[in-house]
DNA sequence: CGGTCTATTGAGACTTATCAATACACGTGG
DNA sequence: CCACGTGTATTGATAAGTCTCAATAGACCG
């Protein structure tokens, strides 16, 4: 067994294991792959261009992709980023045939490309099956970006940053502890806030008993940060 | 020909020409039919609360209906407002099952209820027609979500309130004017502003030759405000 | 015409962005 | 293993933007 290989079965794993494909059945999810091919980036590269025509949609299996969206002054304003399992750019399935954010590595990523051409001619004669696998996607990013925008509006930076942190603490009692997915400066844009401002809520968590060692994060009381 | 008929006959066209349907053929169009009561809401009704089990999703056939979320202190903050042929709460079609806001009528509206089981029958037994055309719902409402989280982020209140001027002028030539749809108080809260802050906002766009009476509204130069 | 709801205006406080300077982390090569 | 350099993070000072509260003005409906 070789080296590609090898990394033909990983890829094949990840793919089984993305949000899209996970509750999917294994004829729609050979039909998809056929319209796949896969990309490796390296961090900043650019996935493709606010403005540009769109021809595929992506899967991420591994890393983390930044979608952004720029004004005319080239201020830049984070949207949405993806991990592992996420897929982005699928809203242009059924419509719309521009990008309308940019879209950048923000790590070593490993992606599934997905033909848009090509899924449309299968979502359009499989009986549905992929339509509904994409339509659960978009659900669930709907439903994020929905709770994203209350998010801003309703708290301010420190309670967002808690809730995030609880967020990742999933499943842990009372205290809890794990490491940063990404780079602090990824995360402040996930957040809505400049790098400045994480630090400083950092910086205010830091009395109710938050510790930051790089990117190791120690809770000491989860329900301090909850009463927020 | 009574009255109850005449009724009848509006809903349907106005059924019709709901953003769900207007691509769909007739024969799902009849199956989705199937699945829908109507009702008439007067303004500050609820449609439906947060965290309450999840029934039916909607069309907004005529009015205007809010999508709200609570903070624990009671503050609210609105992700939606929907309009006539906008649909709501179709995110939970492919999966949820408790609604993740408040709905509430914002005006005199009439609304297509969907009774969220009969549809995940239809949209599972018609061969993937009536999941396309959710998912193509479903990607509008992304695409505009998304929009919002970026233009919150990177645009002042002057800059967000312009570009709503802006956009309801769409075909107007270098001067426009128009009606509000629906109270400032409403737009404010679309916008992820105070009616303060709307107020204040317009105060500064009279400078730049904006009229504002009562709802109506006049523009002299929408290039000023292209510049902003 | 009066009452009620909605919108505007002012003053002040709070939150976050921006700019600039410093400190820290991490990978590289000596 | 340490020193170095680059990129990332923190901290401070200031400015900009928005919210909140309170008071007034205006719009709309019966």
């Amino acid at each position: 067994m070789n080296r590609t290989l090898l990394l033909n079965e990983r890829k094949k794993t990840l793919f089984v294991e993305t949000r899209l494909t996970s509750s999917m059945d294994m004829a729609t999810m050979n039909r998809l792959m056929e319209c796949a091919t896969f990309a490796n980036c390296y961090p900043r590269d650019v996935v493709f261009r606010q403005g540009d025509p769109a021809t595929h949609f992506y899967s991420v299996l591994s890393g983390y992709v930044r979608l952004y969206r720029q004004n005319s002054e080239g201020r830049e304003a984070d949207i949405r980023v993806c991990g592992p399992g996420e897929s982005f750019a699928d809203d242009l399935v059924f419509g719309g045939d521009t990008y309308e954010y940019h879209a950048q590595a923000a790590d070593k990523a490993m992606l599934a490309r997905y033909d848009l051409s090509k899924v449309r001619h299968v979502a359009n004669s499989d009986g549905g099956l992929l339509a509904r696998a994409i339509a659960g996607s978009l659900s669930g990013q709907l439903q994020e970006t929905m709770d994203c925008i209350a998010n801003d509006r309703l708290n301010t930076a420190v309670q967002r940053v808690a809730l995030y942190l609880l967020e990742q603490c999933e499943g842990q009692e009372s205290s809890g502890s794990f490491r940063l997915a990404f780079q602090k400066s990824l995360l402040a844009g996930k957040l809505g806030l400049a790098p400045e401002a994480l630090s400083r809520a950092f910086a205010t968590l830091k009395e109710l008993g938050v510790q930051v060692h790089g990117r190791i994060i120690e809770i000491e009381d989860m329900d301090a940060l909850r009463r927020l």
